[in-house]
RNA sequence: CGCGGGGUGGAGCAGUCUGGUAGCUCGUCAGGCUCAUAACCUGAAGGUCGCAGGUUCGAAUCCUGCCCCCGCAACCA
């Protein structure tokens, strides 16, 4: 519907059984901004994040717990929670999968698929790894020196045959190929997209989407031995935080289907091809967009827990602080690339960007006008070229950043505002304000005014991706909370002359390095 | 014959889909400024865009072949 200002995006579930790492952050990072730009931008939006909390593994864990599954769940899934915190996410609701709208969801999916005659009942022998929750096909197995059989993944596999609803998933190729051809946006980046046409392209089976081996789940509707696939079952959240099917079809009809699944690589699969299939399948529309992120080393390796180089979000906000770990999130890497988590990387980018160039910036601006105009903000003659110059291209900002973060080039958008920055701070030399201050105040004054209305613009458009720091810039410009947002970023709300602004504090302190770590760096 | 990612000035990268003056940040060097968080500004040096063919008026970009590097138990964005 054209003119309809909502927008719903969404973050994977994450499995319960996990501690958050920077991935974690980092997904639903890139949401939080979305999500935010898009507020401040006049959208009604609703941004989704939860946990995945049923299959065999969470059901072994709480048994080696010493505890039931619920409880199990009721306690790590606050986890997640305490890491949107930490990170200040935005996100509108927190969903888990243990909520009993859910297991009416994914039954009314389920049972809709069965009614649209995509549900079959047959039987499944093959190969299973638990850990994997995945069949394997008796060529991918192989026998080890300790003759236990394995998945190409290393897990453990036994032979099972259980009676199994199956998914006619090998019946959706074409209908899949022509939704890609005719949603040329429907999967991101284009590298991805590629991959994924050329996976569909190459046939699909039919998919098991029932167990009976394990209880911890939702029931198939109708054959209580059967719970349902954890994938189906997990991806259904996206449907059901909207009121899917019964709890408010009205809600469903306004917010679906959904503009945005930001997802890993890793899972990029299950949402660009079973969850479009499912969805068509019951009858409901595909969502307009899955974006498949890129991952994150850690000063050049491979993060994994055998290596013991997790990175913990809660660790690295408490070294390098919040906004700055944002910021350098979002800037460091083309978004949809791989990129590496390092300490030099993000010290750069601190006292680089951030010190340097921005909060120098801010404080020499906010110092003159302490300074020379007794921190009230002058009244501005009429503007030269090169203020209007300035002027017009922080005035352009919102244009050319909505272009960036509509297709998530979060990088570029930072790009975009930072070549603003480095304007305002050749403006300033070139100006010399502290010198043209001593014969014609008013010409001072001038420039002045046009930096303050520069910083302004520069700083509510970092609030999405620096919400605190952003404030903090625009508390010290005295913008009024009720103009900090893209709608009131015409002149009618420009910082207003005469406005006495607040004694200036730096708002991004250079990283300074503690000597036992530069020591260490020698070694 | 495995799969994936990559090879662009000293470092790290963008640009490759949709061929047309090779761009950014950091670093180096030289100058400027002194309002400012020893920050800021200007300029310069520095690249046969892995190699070889091909297509084209024109190739970092398209095609073919080759070389080299990284990752590939699990967990996992």
């Amino acid at each position: 519907m054209p003119g309809d200002k909502r927008f719903y995006l969404t973050t994977p579930i994450y499995y319960v059984n996990d501690s958050p790492h920077i991935g974690h952050a980092y997904t639903t990072l890139s949401c939080d901004v979305l999500a935010r730009f898009m507020r401040l931008d006049g959208y009604d939006v609703f941004f989704l994040t939860g946990t995945d909390e049923h299959g065999q593994k969470v059901e072994r864990s709480a048994r080696a717990a010493g505890v039931d599954p619920q409880t199990f769940t009721d306690r790590v899934s606050e986890n997640f929670r305490a890491l949107a915190e930490a990170m200040n996410f935005s996100n509108d609701a927190f969903i888990r999968t243990t909520e009993a709208r859910h297991a009416r969801a994914s039954q009314a999916i389920f049972q809709a698929l069965m009614d649209n005659g995509h549900i079959y009942l047959g039987t499944y022998a093959g190969w299973y790894a638990v850990r994997d929750e995945a069949y394997y096909a008796e060529d991918e197995v192989t026998v080890g020196e300790d003759g236990v059989r394995r998945a190409p993944s290393g897990a453990e596999v036994d032979w099972v045959e259980e009676p199994s609803y199956f998914f006619d998933l090998s019946k959706w190729q074409e209908k899949l190929l022509a939704f890609y051809e005719a949603n040329p946006d429907a999967i991101a980046p284009r590298s991805r997209r590629n991959e994924v046409i050329s996976f569909v392209r190459g046939g699909l089976n039919d998919l098991s989407v029932s167990r009976t081996s394990f209880k911890w789940g939702v029931p198939v509707p109708g054959d209580r031995d059967h719970i349902i696939y954890v994938w189906l079952d997990a991806l259904t959240n996206y449907a059901t935080a909207v009121g899917y099917p019964d709890r408010d079809p009205e809600e469903f009809r306004r917010r679906w289907p959904c503009d945005i699944h930001m997802v890993g690589k890793d899972i990029l699969r299950f949402h660009a091809v079973y969850w479009p299939a499912f969805l068509m399948g019951a009858g409901i529309a595909p969502p307009k967009r899955v974006f498949a992120h890129g991952w994150w080393t850690n000063e050049g390796q491979k993060i994994s827990k055998s290596l013991g180089n997790v990175i913990d979000p809660f660790e690295v906000v408490q070294r390098y602080g919040l906004d700055t770990v944002r910021y350098f999130l979002m800037r460091e890497v083309p978004f949809g690339n791989d990129g590496d988590f390092s300490h030099r990387a993000i010290v750069n980018r601190i006292n680089g960007d951030l010190a340097n160039d921005l909060g120098n910036l801010v404080q020499r601006v906010c110092a003159m006008i302490q300074r020379y105009f007794e921190g009230v903000l002058p009244v501005p003659d009429a503007w030269a070229e090169a203020d209007a110059k300035l002027l017009d291209a922080a005035a352009d900002l919102l244009a050319r950043t909505r272009a960036k973060i509509r297709e998530q080039a979060f990088h570029e958008a930072l790009d975009v505002i930072w070549s603003v920055i480095r304007q305002a701070n050749a403006y300033v030399d070139r100006q010399a304000p502290w010198a043209v201050v001593k014969e014609d105040r008013g010409r001072a004054g001038t420039v002045l005014c046009a930096l303050a209305e520069t910083l302004r613009r520069i700083a509510v458009m970092l609030l999405p991706v620096m919400p605190a720091s952003a404030d903090r810039m625009l508390d010290q410009l005295a913008v009024p909370a009720e103009d900090r947002t893209f709608g009131r970023l015409d002149i009618a709300a420009a910082v207003a002359p005469g406005t006495r602004l607040p004694k200036p504090e730096p708002v991004f302190p250079r990283f300074v390095e503690d000597e036992d770590a530069v020591a260490a760096e020698r070694c």
